[in-house]
RNA sequence: GGCUAGGUGGCAGAGUGGUCAUGCAGCGGCCUGCAAAGCCGCGUACAGCGGUUCGAUUCCGCUCCUAGCCU
């Protein structure tokens, strides 16, 4: 079962090399990362737009500091609530940092369940203007008067491909298409063109890891959630909250979890509520998820729950060329 | 025991003698700068048995069950 990546065979040592661990929430990616990351020389690169804010660590199920001071972990904390985050600005910040890493000496282990960054990891993003907040408040009035409907219309009439791959009733892409076109001046189509794959001369290992029987996933994301309630998710976000300046409307605060528990803080439903609310919505996350995990062909499918996997994984990787351990010492940890 | 009101898909909850409620959950999928987001698709549900009818989830009867009231 180890088998399938097919890059077996030439070890050559200098070689740009990179592990892919990716996975639904709760199926324990994390604690596996550390465990292959103690073995080999690697520093994990975290693949997630919820782990980006600081002060949100309980609903994330954030690297503890102990972790952090086992190996070291990147692009954790390195948002405030109130700012947003993007696929774009993540490809950018983990090719800095997997240079930074190779320059050590060392590989990364890229670690997430953020599947669209790792999609625009693997099949490049393209050069696109950054979200604008004056376009896009402009386009929302817009969307007050006329109706997303006659935004599409709009879209057609500039960008018919696009128009013809976004759904009417999906205003968050017309807005996007619209915001590119108002921009630049060209089309998202046309634009997006051109993308170049990150590792285009990385050899890169690609490991899935989730539970065989969805039932397993349901339970475990329902038990950790009440975890995360004794852990004090809804002190913190009632800190988050009280702070004043957030909104339902922050991306950080539309997170899973963060999003129920907001609105029971504001006096829409019981906490119990919520809970149910919460968990549904965790359910549904890893259920896309492993929408966008099925469509990696290339990738290694470990059953979560197995007590072997990292063992497993680590064979799979000597197989593929890893080296073996050195005696290189952890730095440059950033949490 | 009697009376009354009800029994609709996993849950909530409309409705009609012959097209579809709907919401939530679930399942499948989409996905290029908000992605833990946004979006699309998917259900021979009408308690059971008879009857009326060209046709019954809808009308009638009986049975079972539930809730409230009464003795």
């Amino acid at each position: 079962m180890t088998n399938g990546a097919g890059t077996a065979g030439n070890a050559r040592l200098g070689t740009r090399r990179a592990i892919l661990l990716m996975g639904p929430t709760g199926s324990g990616k994390s604690d596996l990362a550390l465990r292959l990351a103690e073995a080999l020389p690697l520093e994990i690169i975290s693949v997630d737009s919820a782990l980006v804010y600081r002060g949100m660590d309980i609903g994330t199920a954030k690297p503890s500091a102990a972790m952090c001071a086992r190996v070291p972990h990147h692009l954790l904390d390195i948002r405030d609530p109130a700012q947003s985050y993007s696929a774009g600005e993540f490809t950018r910040d983990a090719v800095h940092a997997m240079q930074d890493i190779w320059r050590r000496g060392r590989q990364p282990l890229l670690v997430g369940g953020t599947m669209l960054y790792f999609h625009a990891l693997s099949h490049g993003i393209a050069q696109l203007p950054e979200a604008n907040l004056e376009v896009r408040a402009d386009i929302e009035r817009q969307a007050e008067l006329t109706g997303w409907a006659a935004l599409h219309v709009e879209l057609q009439q500039v960008d018919p491909a696009a128009a013809a791959r976004i759904h009417v009733n999906d205003p968050q892409r017309i807005q996007r298409a619209l915001e590119v076109y108002r921009l630049t001046g060209k089309t998202i189509t046309g634009l997006q063109q051109k993308r170049v794959s990150v590792f285009a001369d990385v050899d890169v290992t690609e490991f899935i890891v989730a539970p065989l029987e969805r039932r397993d996933l349901h339970t475990r994301i329902e038990m950790r959630f009440g975890q995360m309630l004794t852990s004090g998710f809804l002190a913190e976000v009632r800190t988050l909250y009280e702070r004043g300046d957030l909104t339902a409307e922050h991306p950080s605060m539309r997170a899973v979890g963060y999003r129920q528990l907001w609105r029971h803080l504001a006096g829409q439903g019981s906490l119990d509520e919520a809970g149910k609310q919460a968990i549904a919505a965790t359910r549904q996350l890893a259920k896309r998820q492993l929408t966008w995990a099925r469509r990696r062909e290339r990738a290694q499918w470990f059953e979560s729950v197995h007590p072997e996997v990292a063992g497993k994984m680590l064979d799979a990787l000597l197989e593929g060329g890893f080296s073996a351990p050195s005696d290189v010492t952890p730095q440059g940890s950033l949490c």
